[in-house]
DNA sequence: CATGAATGAGAGTTCATTCAT
DNA sequence: GATGAATGAACTCTCATTCAT
């Protein structure tokens, strides 16, 4: 009797462990359809029906995973910063020199976003107003968190190149400011009319940023 | 006989020209109600029937003054741009030196957006995208344009301090674009996770530009 | 004294009718964009304002001249029967037997929708329902009778060809029927399913009425 | 226990059976609240909304039975082509000689719009213009199908009455539209102005079929 | 005579969400 | 776990008509 209560225990695990596994992978099925959804049509178009439409769901039963709409852009922007953190760490992982990671980190966070705009819509989406909408306050501590990371590699190489702590997080700061700007009048479009180069906006930046520490 | 014929066309030109006073007048009062509107509630709240409540109008009646909703908020950002025409104007106009009115354009610039976030989201919310939502082009060339006066007074600033044209638009360009990043990160709370004050990291970053150009 | 009275009166009837000549000629203009606009855009687009825009008024000025949507309806109805009476009557002018008389009224008739059909929309939604909806039951008894005038040419025929005037009445009525069907048919696209061409089977009606004539 | 899990199969495919029946009866039910709708207020006052109201349904539920509006009408039409098929087989097939059945047939067809002239308006709206509007192009072809079904049985006739097929086919297609012009002239209440009676002139119709026929 | 303004009703449609089954 | 049904509120926009001026 005992063993088969043990074993009714170990299977009852085993069994709860498989549903979490087949549950987390439904989650993600569901969180492809959205950013598919989001990536072809956008925020407006991204209904919490169409995205059930493409994960093969009714729309009801997406609430079995998720709280709200708003939830699932949560997880994807979660999902979006993992994919900018990797960027960059990549980055940052095949540069030698600390000055070499400061360009790399930098390029590589402007070409994320530069190449897939719609993460930066939904940074936006969520981030936006004085408080988060939609946001747990605990999410939204760790999605900061995770762009926080994103950039900490740059400063990081600012102090290596001899810059003091202090000062490296307000330069970061600004640089991430910076990036943001650039990207921000690129994408709308608005860059064009001076007639400039973002890429290379970003590139005068670092120089003057390189000069600047020298 | 001629005189009251003359009274005549006198009172009917003056009649219109009455009529034409009140329309604006009213067509001024939507907007402010759309405004209004828009400050408290955001894009999303903002629908016509909650503009026109304001208003006091039936929704229907706002046809009258405006053929669709984003003429409506076309107008209300054609006001905006034209308030911070007016704001950097007013700034470089009591500024002496062209180094000076570098600055106080620049910093009128940046405190008319910070001081109304608002502004800011209107913007962003018909500039977005490649191409701009329900605007005409026509409407959104001449928005353009004034948002490119509003960054003239700097650009000749730049000018006069000896830069040659295509470096004067290109610093120009990259002040915007860093003006807009800070813009961004404040209002969307994420600058505080740096720790820093936005109005010093312009400071910053307009001391690096004259640095950069003595 | 005397003579300046009757001077006032004769100018004040001269005034009266140029102001009746006048309103006639605006009623005219008006029913010209109204014709204008509802051949082009249908029953459906042309609405009260797009009538009153092509005629160069604002929509509450049509109220000066018609009391409603439907009056407008009823005028155009009411010049689409003249038109039809002017093409049947032509028609049957220039025949020389009663023979041909029968014929040639009957296919100017049927010309003149199947060539306009419009002017059938127009009847069908004016006379549409049981009790006709809009029309002032003067208006309605007036637009009937003309309606019937159009067709009496055909009924004057058939009684010279020596049929008695009941008969040949309920044989142009009968005549009416089939060409009424042959146009519905014709207009909405349902005779192609049966691979017809509406002129033939309105000779081959012809040919038959002719036959049992004899 | 193998037939406790053949139960469990059984009962869900039963469940399956159950809730799609339910589902056909709520569409049925909608179905005759838009007919209705549609019987009293016409094609104008039959809105989504009214018919919802009728049906007991908010508006937006509506969607999960229909895809739009024009859906609704496009299933009443094909439900009204039903009967129609319905009531011209039922008497096709009570009648025994190919001469009782073309009359029969045509009788059938006659009173069915004769008495039931609110079809007749469906038929119209939907097949009417050059166009079907809004009716996707499969069902069109599928409801034109069924009005040719309705007609076959008195094309049938005339072959077996001795025509050969494209007579028939010319034939039938004329007597179509004999009935048509009847109709639609009888249910505008044209007819009445010739002091005829519609039943009447069809007898007479096809007793010059049957003549010609000879 | 004509305007410009406004009404008030209503159009079809979409949405995120809930919940019994 | 998932469905299908339903809610209820909202959406932008159009309409014929009225009326003070």
């Amino acid at each position: 009797m005992e063993k088969s209560i043990c074993d009714g225990k170990r299977s009852a695990r085993a069994r709860q462990q498989r549903e979490f596994a087949v549950s987390d992978m439904r989650r993600a099925l569901i969180l492809d359809a959205a950013r598919a959804a989001f990536f072809e049509l956008g925020l407006e178009g991204a209904s919490l029906r169409e995205i059930a439409r493409r994960a093969g769901y009714t729309p009801g039963a997406l609430y079995t995973y998720f709280a709200s709409k708003e939830e699932i852009y949560g997880a994807l922007l979660a999902e979006s910063l993992e994919r900018l953190n990797a960027s960059v760490a990549a980055a940052v992982a095949s540069a030698e020199s600390a000055e070499a990671r400061l360009g790399a980190g930098a390029r590589a966070f402007f070409a994320f976003y530069s190449d897939h705009p719609r993460d930066l819509d939904l940074g936006f989406y969520l981030f936006h107003g004085v408080r988060p909408m939609g946001l747990t306050l605990d999410l939204d501590a760790r999605l900061n968190a995770r762009l926080r990371d994103a950039l900490a590699p740059m400063q990081v190489a600012l102090e290596q190149l001899g810059m003091r702590a202090p000062d490296a997080e307000r330069e970061s700061a600004a640089l991430f400011a910076h990036m943001v700007g650039l990207l921000i009048l690129s994408h709308t479009g608005r860059i064009r009319m001076f007639g400039q180069d973002p890429s290379e906006l970003l590139e005068r930046y670092l120089a003057g940023l390189r000069a600047r520490q020298a």
